[in-house]
DNA sequence: TCGTCGAAAGTGTGATCACAGCAGTGCGGC
DNA sequence: GCCGCACTGCTGTGATCACACTTTCGACGA
């Protein structure tokens, strides 16, 4: 996986996209530190564009900054998540909106078959793969609504709720598989009612708020008996058992 | 001005802060290259607290970056000006809504007097006070929703127009004065409601994106006779006449 | 056995240096 | 007089080092 297809990018960006994959897609636990001497280390670099990488990430509310300093995968409250559920419910719908009168058929033709793969994945009982499916027919829709600060800014959400996912993830295909409202979006999106697709993307995101919201356990949630652990019971200090590495691919 | 209250923060941190507070001024013209090594030259320091001030900058859109990795002051174009409107729609009002439930006697006290600010910097004719005066309203009420990941995002959008009132702030003194719905924003907000004040922000925002969509040049305007030159005659090539240094405050 | 102190390892920050790429500039030749 | 080329300076990148600070672990003593 290190060698992609060529190395134009600097090692600055190579770090950044590597640890930036890894946090979208839940790699690492939430409250996992990020030293730059250990990205660096797991990366096979000095410190230099490890350090760069992590305050990007920083900058962009992907990571938290401790006082000293240190990066720290955010650990979402229950306030947190709200807020951005809340800031998605308004970002993507627009987005959606924006998209639809740009939808040639290309990207409709793209939309479907991403469609297919994600309903596949679920069947098989793939989680990582019913996310990753989720998250690119989304994107693929709000990047033909042209709008790059827009999409920054989703993006942003996804990478800040990204880790979140590490211990949701086999949540996700608990859902009943009728709840995933993209094929009806499709449909509306070939008849390029963008209200309605709209809608439809909205209803998704505060179900799935609610869904979440409802069934998961938080960073501020008490644990009301021992079995919620993975969560609460390494909060108050060490975040992963001992896994020493901050290596996104060990 | 380099000697501030006290030197708490970090060399990076005071250099992001002095940068980042010049770009939502105004303070640097759009197209302005900001060098690692000038911007550490005028702040006194090695490039290396520079350098990641300019990379966070950034990673959140406050400058853009050349192919070479050059900062660069960004220069709106109509579609972004405008896709940055919409953004700014969505996000605002929803700060707003969220934010007078949660406004005590304190918030409103303070936004009177920002208010009252104002409107005596407009009648004076001053712009740096009137802009000034008029984001510290809209902050004020916007920090009162307690949402950092909204307000991060809303500042974003600031942050990247910033630059576009450098040419532009002598026209926002020509604008009529009633036009700004603060002071009403302000009643609906005394008598709680939420959704008024939201409306009337919206109404603001757009009417303020129509007004400077009408009257000021962009990026990719051709220039219709010699008269705009600020902007247009400057783009092919070198942006600033031949201002040496990076320096925030010369 | 427990508490406390001290040393050692680890942390981020920032300066300095080496390097490769590029633009501008001045010179020389045509 | 005009064109072309080499050179010089400036650019960002990244490695290495020094420094101050914090955390942590181990050993010693009560």
């Amino acid at each position: 996986m290190q060698a992609r297809s060529s190395e134009p990018a600097s090692l600055e960006e190579q770090a950044y996209h590597q640890l930036r994959q890894a946090l979208v897609e839940g790699a690492f636990p939430p409250g996992q530190k990020l030293s730059i001497r250990r990205v660096a280390a797991a990366l096979g670099t000095s410190p230099m564009p490890a350090r760069t990488a992590l305050r990007r990430l920083a900058a962009e509310q992907a990571v938290d900054l401790l006082p000293s300093g240190t990066a720290i995968v955010p650990r979402l409250t229950r306030a947190a998540f709200t807020e951005l559920s809340t800031i998605r419910a308004q970002l993507e719908p627009l987005a959606a909106r924006m998209a639809v009168p740009r939808c040639d058929r290309a990207v409709v033709k793209q939309l479907s078959a991403i469609l297919a793969t994600e309903l596949s994945a679920r069947q098989a009982g793939d989680p990582e793969a019913v996310l990753r499916a989720d998250r690119e027919f989304l994107f693929a829709l709000y990047r033909a609504a042209a709008a790059p600060m827009l999409l920054g800014m989703i993006e942003s959400t996804w990478l800040r709720r990204g880790p979140m996912f590490h211990d949701a993830r086999w949540l996700i295909v608990t859902r009943p598989p009728g709840v995933t409202h993209h094929a009806a979006m499709l449909k509306q999106l070939r008849r390029g009612a963008a209200e309605e697709v709209a809608a439809l993307l909205r209803a998704e995101i505060e179900s799935a708020t609610a869904f979440l919201l409802e069934r998961m356990p938080f960073a501020d949630d008490i644990d009301r008996d021992g079995q919620l652990s993975s969560l609460t019971l390494v909060s108050p200090r060490r975040p992963a058992p001992s896994r020493g590495a901050a290596k996104p691919r060990p």
